[in-house]
DNA sequence: TAAGATTGAAAAATCAATCTTG
DNA sequence: CAAGATTGATTTTTCAATCTTA
């Protein structure tokens, strides 16, 4: 078994390279005139079901908070790229759909997004420890993310 | 070869398991009356050779801004936790050291940190993953951090 | 003229209601 | 009374000077 303090070195290195690769990706998507929160949210309605996702879904699976949420879909709407529909089946919550335009400046944006993160992150990776990160801290999402240890007991602290 | 796409979704991983870990902490660290910027400057400071550190370094080595460095020292000098030494080579720079008081505190926050960094994150990880992480990110933050890409000319765009 | 540090002003995040429906 | 969503208020963070020394 490794040292406990390893855990710890992982999780600062996770820290470090989060403080570090945001603002390089944010300052890349400048260019492209659509904020990162913008482009989070577009990106996620457009790979859902029906391009759409109630606004508790959006927060979870994006990166935001709900009022963020609230805030930039409002924002996405006077933009014109996201429409709110209002949910016939349960009348508390409602969809934000993204528009034809809405996809067409996430189309646009979408290679500077992915050649940042190739440029700052993927780039320094090997294929096999690309393939650890992904099964690794999708299993401590699973656990841990707003959908995950939610729900549980855990294991009482 | 993986997919390019591989690597944006290790970047997504990385990003919601900061997005789903990091409040954990916070909210763990706030029983100790520590908070957890507080918590990093102390740990920092106490590492470092003469547990003492330029505003810059700190700034390189924990993850905070210039700004929020001169602003939690102040805070943590008010708190007697840290103090602020002159620095005789170059009267730019100043030194903020860690007091006493400030291991005392530090001590004892520090089972309360590691336990909640082993609860909600690396009791995920095998020891192999936390390998690979502490490898593959260090180069991430090697090549893009603070110190990193800053000096060097990069590869054009 | 640049590097290090700090601080007032602006922007963005979170917190704490509030409102509506289940 | 809980769940989903929103909004005003507060806190935190970043931006943009400013000041001092190399």
């Amino acid at each position: 078994m490794a040292s406990a303090d390893d855990g710890v070195s992982a999780w600062a290195a996770l820290l470090r390279t989060h403080a570090a690769v945001v603002p390089k990706l944010a300052r890349a998507l400048s260019t492209t005139g659509l904020p990162i929160s913008w482009y989070d949210v577009l990106l996620e309605l457009n790979a859902a079901p029906r391009r759409r996702l109630r606004m508790r879904e959006l927060g979870d699976h994006a990166v935001l908070s709900r009022e963020q949420v609230s805030r930039v879909t409002t924002e996405l709407e006077t933009a014109g790229l996201v429409e709110r529909q209002p949910n016939q089946e349960d009348k508390r919550s409602s969809y934000a759909v993204i528009t034809d335009e809405g996809r067409r400046r996430l189309r646009r944006a979408a290679p500077t997004y992915l050649a940042a993160i190739e440029r700052h992150f993927a780039r320094h990776l090997s294929d096999g420890e690309v393939r650890t990160l992904i099964g690794a801290l999708g299993r401590v999402v699973e656990a841990e993310g707003p959908r995950g240890s939610a729900g549980r007991p855990g294991q009482g602290v």
